[in-house]
DNA sequence: GCAGAACTGAAACAAACGCTTGATTTCTTG
DNA sequence: CAAGAAATCAAGCGTTTGTTTCAGTTCTGC
């Protein structure tokens, strides 16, 4: 047939965009975002120069690309962990299921962790073009925050969201920072065991004493 | 005196290397560290692009003069906080030490809260030649640790170091993220009723669960 | 005053950068 | 089979990068 053939043909067309999008991860999560070469990741993907500008027209649109692509499923995989919650969950559940997806990467390490390193940078780079994503990236702070505001009635909206912000940048720095990679050399038992309750005393608070200033 | 007119000279000659040093530290929270440029630092400066080389060697030698200088600073202040904390000090106590640095750039803002965004990309960039300031950057984590095992005699050594290190790196991450540029239009009083409990209830750690698994 | 160190200036260096061009190959379609 | 779209290729474009060179200036020490 025809088409099949035709199909074939444009799965070839976009087997070297994909290489291309791949390689980018890959480059992303080594030498940062500002560290991609338009050679580097053509020689690579096995790929000539010109065919990012045919692909994607420049290395930027790219390397935005890749980016969008490992941040949206990042984003599915934390609605997947947040969706089973409900109003009496607990926050440690609540904790659990927002780390899932970052500690099954430091469990699993390699890839899949690199990537993730590219997704937590993210949130530190000048705010992109990610507009397309805002609706998935609200969309978890809504679901901590059904859970936070059940078990902390007492506690300001604001501040509650400002604890969901702290919650993830935490879980952010530790993908990026070398703690994250020591800590993936713990068995996955360990990691869970060392940062849930991490991030449920975050998100609980803890009273604000009435003088903290020292001396 | 021949000694005096020595040291005026020796002044006026290290002058554009210190002004150097400034403007490396103000670009570099601008444009990130990678994003430095000779021609830019030395023009910004008012210098030529030779005196780079004359008075450190290299560009990168430049930038990392200037980040240590930065970095160095930084422990200093937080040792100085952490230096009335005694045995039976309290956690909330210790946090609001450990934080105090940080929570005084985000309540002043400006010069001094772009110099604590390169500190605190530090934790982040690989690790660097700042063998120098290991000692002062382990001091800052025993003085935190002596407080966390008075206070937390049943979680293991191990454990309080990462909840250690984890504290820092929600702070550096405020610093680097948008939420700390929005934090820092807040009150200061704000910012410390805000920022200290999520510390306090990180260090202090929850009750891990016997089952967190979600479904 | 004079030799020499300290420092600054303008110009040029090679290398790497992102991107474009035009020819060529590969495959689909009528 | 021929026309044209889709895709890849080598080569070169102009710009910017960090660094070097060397002449010139400014000050110190004897």
């Amino acid at each position: 047939m025809a088409s099949e053939r035709s199909d074939l043909r444009r799965e070839a067309g976009q087997r070297t965009r994909e290489c291309l999008l791949r390689t980018t991860l890959q480059l992303l999560a080594a030498r940062g975002p500002e560290g991609l070469s338009l050679r580097e990741v053509t020689e690579t993907a096995g790929a000539n120069v010109a065919a990012v500008s045919y692909h994607f027209g420049s290395l930027k649109a790219l390397r935005d690309s890749a980016v969008e692509s490992a941040l949206e499923s990042y984003l599915d995989a934390q609605l997947d962990a947040l969706a089973p919650l409900s109003a009496d969950s607990t926050l440690a559940e609540l904790a659990a299921a927002f780390a899932r997806p970052m500690m099954q990467a430091l469990a699993v390490g390699g890839a899949e962790l690199a990537i993730l390193r590219t997704v937590a940078r993210v949130g530190i780079d000048p705010p992109g073009n990610w507009g397309r994503l805002t609706p998935k990236f609200e969309q978890t702070r809504t679901d901590a925050l059904r859970v936070l505001t059940a078990r902390l009635p007492g506690v300001a909206h604001e501040e509650l969201v400002f604890r969901t912000r702290c919650a993830a940048g935490l879980l952010n720095w530790l993908v990026l920072a070398p703690i994250g990679a020591e800590l993936a050399t713990q068995p996955a038992e360990r990691i869970e065991q060392w940062l849930v309750p991490v991030l449920t005393g975050a998100l609980e608070g803890h009273a604000y004493p009435d003088t903290t200033t020292i001396g």
